[in-house]
DNA sequence: ATTTATTTTTAGACAAGACTAAATTAAGTA
DNA sequence: TACTTAATTTAGTCTTGTCTAAAAATAAAT
């Protein structure tokens, strides 16, 4: 019994990535959705679609958008499970820094040896999530279970540690680092301004005032 | 003062590479060797000098072969470096056995991010030679010197030191790990066998009979 | 319920990078 | 030197993945 090698292009890997990305409930995803994503015009989308069903990899009718598969699934997550542990070995051995591993994770997510990114994984100790607080997909596909909850769901006067931040972007990034927000930080509402919904917080005794759109995208722990 | 960020297909740095590799006194690489080495359609490579050359990439006479301008030279040691800079970290850190490395690295050399790849050359300690004993470019596409010659020139009874190899097929390395050869090796040539060219040579204190092929690929130090 | 607006698909074009087959050039030989 | 062979290039085709513009389907609105 050996396994069939499929060869899959970068095309299609993002394809597969942006999909995953964008789903939420049970409802398909609309081709516009994935245009945007990956700012490609809708009609290249469609052409991308077909092939991706006639592969078995998504569900798609014609005017219905398009859901994975099984098996479609499977590979967004082995190549998430690439993404998150590359990297995981940017920053933790090469000392890159949070912003900054983006691009070159979205290159090495493509490179293609199972073998490889089992031994990057032992090698890293198994982590269990990037250093954005992402979960990293296990072999199987699994993805460990995270409790967090968005810094403006936070009551005042609570107090709440960083696991993750829910946006990727170096701009939100850096400005996370200029006030010395990190994974692990431990954060105080002090108040919460009712009129745009802005927090005044405390970070190692320092007080920071933040908008409702930073609040959003940090992931505080609800559960150890 | 910014660096023009030129953009590269990946086929352009594997012909590149090629043309390096093929590269011995100052002739110009032919089509067909090209064509051999890559194993493509001299067609296809005819088209693709034009291309090189328009770049600037390769000095290229319709008829006449190709050659490296420097700024293809200098391309060609990037990717050579990052080829064998990854290779190291494959062996040196994974685990991988000196056979295997080979085709992750070909996919390796091809991610784009120069501070990637001097963070790594720092994290490996800035090594000289990779898993097969083969020089590293350093940033500025310098080679260091490496003092070695054929297994095959050794002279009977005469102590050499493997430095290296000038094959790197899974199939010889796997042959030399059977007989207990690696970088660093001690091997005495205790027979000639003039008929073939063949070797007795002896390795921990054992016998071994090695074909001239085997030998012509196996190298020694010189001087230190 | 019909019209209007938006989304999606189709059709056709293009660039990159490969191929095959035919034509051309260079090289070797009698 | 003329002829034959081998190497190289040209011409034209194909596939992948993108695009634009037009057509068709769906959704929204009066």
């Amino acid at each position: 019994m050996h396994e069939t090698r499929i060869m899959r292009s970068r095309s299609e890997e993002d394809y597969l990535k942006a999909i995953y990305s964008l789903w939420k409930n049970d409802e398909p995803i609309s081709t516009t959705d994935i245009a945007n994503y990956l700012n490609m015009k809708a009609s290249s989308v469609t052409d991308m679609l077909q092939k991706l069903s006639d592969k078995g990899w998504i569900n798609y009718k014609k005017y219905k958008g398009a859901n994975l598969t099984d098996e479609g699934k499977k590979i967004a997550l082995s190549i998430i499970r690439k993404h998150r542990l590359w990297e995981t070995f940017l920053v933790s051995n090469l000392h890159f820094k949070w912003d900054e591993v983006h691009e070159i994770a979205e290159q090495l997510e493509h490179i293609d040896s199972a073998e490889l990114i089992n031994r990057l994984d032992n090698y890293l100790g198994n982590p269990m999530y990037d250093p954005h607080g992402d979960p990293i997909p296990n072999k199987e596909g699994k993805i460990p279970k995270s409790f967090s909850t968005p810094l403006i769901e936070l009551p005042v006067n609570k107090i709440g540690k960083v696991v993750g931040v829910s946006s990727d972007t170096p701009s939100f990034l850096q400005y996370l680092d200029k006030i010395n927000i990190q994974l692990g930080s431990t954060i105080k509402v002090k108040d919460k301004i009712e009129f745009d919904q802005s927090l005044e917080i405390i970070i190692n005794d320092k007080n920071y005032q933040i908008s409702a759109t930073v609040a959003k995208n940090i992931l505080i722990n609800t559960k150890q």
